[in-house]
DNA sequence: TTGCTCCTCACGTCACGTGAGGTGGC
DNA sequence: TTGCTCCTCACGTCACGTGAGGTGGC
C-alpha cells in the first residue's frame, strides 16, 4: 500500500525535457519551479508533479511569454487567458515597430547603393533628413511624395534643389537693402518661392501644413535648408502685397 | 587669428539631443563618444565635431542598430553598407520569427477561447499537441489538416477521437489473447484502424509521413494517444496479412 | 583512484535608469 | 547660503551561459 512517488535527478530531467541544468538552478532561484525534494547530499529531486510544471512552463515560453508573466499565469489559473491577449498584442505591436525599422533601413540602403553620396557626411545628412520626413509626414504623405518625385523626375528635382539657395539669397539680399516687398522683382521672386514649394507639395494642403510643422519643430531642418526666419517673414509680407493688390 | 572653438556642457548637449546625460556618460565608458575636452573642474566638454558624432549615432540607433555595430560602422568607414545589409537581413529574420509566434499564440487563444477547455491541464495538453503539430508538420500540411477539419465537421471529428481509444483497446485485447491477425474480426479493426488514419491524412503520403514521424519521435504524443508499439506492430502484420490474402 | 554528476557562488551580457554621496559656480 | 549642474561609483534589469572550486556516489 506504499505511495511509491518516482522521482528524478536534475541531470535526467534536463535531458528528458531539453532544458539546461543551469536553467532549472534558475527556475528555482527565481521561483518558477522549486523541485519537490532533496537527497541526503543534497541533489534536488523533482517529483513527476514538478515534471508537468516544466512542461508547462515549456508551453508558455514557447509562446514567447516572460519568466514572470508564466509565474503568474500558473499561479493565478483565470489569468491566463488575459495573459496571453497582452502577450499577443504585444508582439504585434513589436511586429509593426521592426516593420517601420525595415522600411526605414531599406530606404538608407537604397540611397546608399544608388545615390552614392559623395561622402560619409552627406550620407548621414540624408539620412537625418529621411529620419525628420518619416517623423513628420504621414505614411500616405510620404507615398504622395515619392510619387510626386517619380512624376518630376531627377533632372527637375536636382534642377529645383539648385534654384533654392540661390533664390533664398537672393530675397534676403533684397531684404538687406530694406526693398518693398511689394518691389515687382520681389514680387516676381516670391511668385517663383511660391511655385517651388508648389512643385514640392504637388499643392496638397496636408503636406504643406507637415512641412512648416517640421521647419518649426527642427532645427537641423532650418540649418540644413539654410532657412532664415526673417527672410520667410518678409516672403510673407510680399505674398500678402499681392493679394491686396 | 585665434581658433575660438565653442564646446557644451553635458546638459547643454543632452538638451539639445534628446540624449539624457547618464546615456553620455554610457557612450563615454565604452568609448563610442569621448568628449573632446574638460574644465578645470573636470566637467566634460563636446565639441562641434563631437556633436557631430552623435548625430551620427542617433541616426545609425534609429535604425535598430547596437551601439557596438554603431562604433564599427562609425570607426570603419566602407564598412557602413555591409553593416546595414546585416541589420536588415536580422531585422526580416526577427520579424518573420514574431510572426510565427503570433500565428501559435492566436490558435492558443482560439482555443482557450472557443472550446473553453474543462481544465486547466486540458488546455495544456492541447497547447502542448500544437507545439508538437507546428513542430513536425510544414505549414501547406497544417493548412490541409485545418481545411480537412472543417469538411468532416466537429461532430464527424468527435465521433472519430471517440472511437480511437476503444478500437485500440480491443486491438490490443485481442493480441493479448494471441488472435492470429489474419483472423477475420482483426482484419475488420485492421481495415477500420486504416479508415480512421485516412480519415485524419486525407489519404496524403506527406501528412502521413509527419504523423508517423511524430509518433516516433514525441514520448508526449504517444502518451497522450495512448499509442503502443506493440499493437502497431501487430496491426502491421495484420495489413501484411491482408496484403498477401 | 578515476569519471561523472551534483553542489554553490559569481561574473558577464545590453543599454542604460536610478539613486547615493559629494563637489563647484552663480 | 540656496539651487542647479556636474562628478564618480554601483546596483538593477532579463534569462540564463560559463567558468571556478569543491563534494558525493559508483
Amino acid at each position: 500500500m506504499r505511495e511509491q512517488t518516482q522521482t528524478w535527478k536534475i541531470g535526467e530531467v534536463a535531458q528528458r525535457t531539453g532544458f539546461t541544468v543551469r536553467t532549472l538552478h534558475h527556475y528555482e532561484q527565481i521561483g518558477l519551479l522549486r523541485p519537490s525534494g532533496r537527497t541526503e547530499s543534497n541533489h534536488r529531486l523533482y517529483t513527476r508533479q514538478d515534471i508537468e510544471r516544466l512542461q508547462h512552463i515549456a508551453s508558455l515560453r514557447a509562446l514567447g511569454l516572460s519568466l514572470d508573466a508564466i509565474g503568474q499565469a500558473l499561479d493565478q489559473r483565470g489569468a491566463l487567458l488575459e495573459t496571453l491577449e497582452r502577450q499577443l498584442t504585444a508582439l504585434q505591436q513589436r511586429r509593426e515597430e521592426i516593420a517601420a525599422l525595415e522600411a526605414h533601413l531599406s530606404g538608407v540602403i537604397g540611397l546608399l547603393r544608388e545615390g552614392q553620396p559623395a561622402s560619409t557626411s552627406q550620407l548621414f545628412d540624408l539620412m537625418e533628413q529621411m529620419t525628420m520626413f518619416e517623423k513628420h509626414y504621414t505614411k500616405d504623405q510620404l507615398d504622395q511624395l515619392a510619387k510626386r518625385r517619380e512624376e518630376l523626375g531627377e533632372d527637375t528635382i536636382k534642377a529645383v534643389e539648385q534654384e533654392w539657395p540661390a533664390l533664398m539669397a537672393a530675397v534676403k539680399a533684397a531684404m538687406d537693402a530694406g526693398t518693398d516687398p511689394a518691389d515687382p522683382e520681389v514680387q516676381r521672386m516670391a511668385a517663383r518661392w511660391k511655385e517651388l514649394i508648389a512643385a514640392f507639395t504637388g499643392g496638397d494642403a496636408g503636406i504643406r501644413r507637415s512641412l512648416d510643422t517640421m521647419y518649426e519643430q527642427e532645427p537641423q531642418a532650418r540649418a540644413h535648408s539654410g532657412y532664415d526666419p526673417q527672410v520667410a517673414a518678409y516672403i510673407q509680407r510680399a505674398w500678402e502685397a499681392a493679394e491686396s493688390a
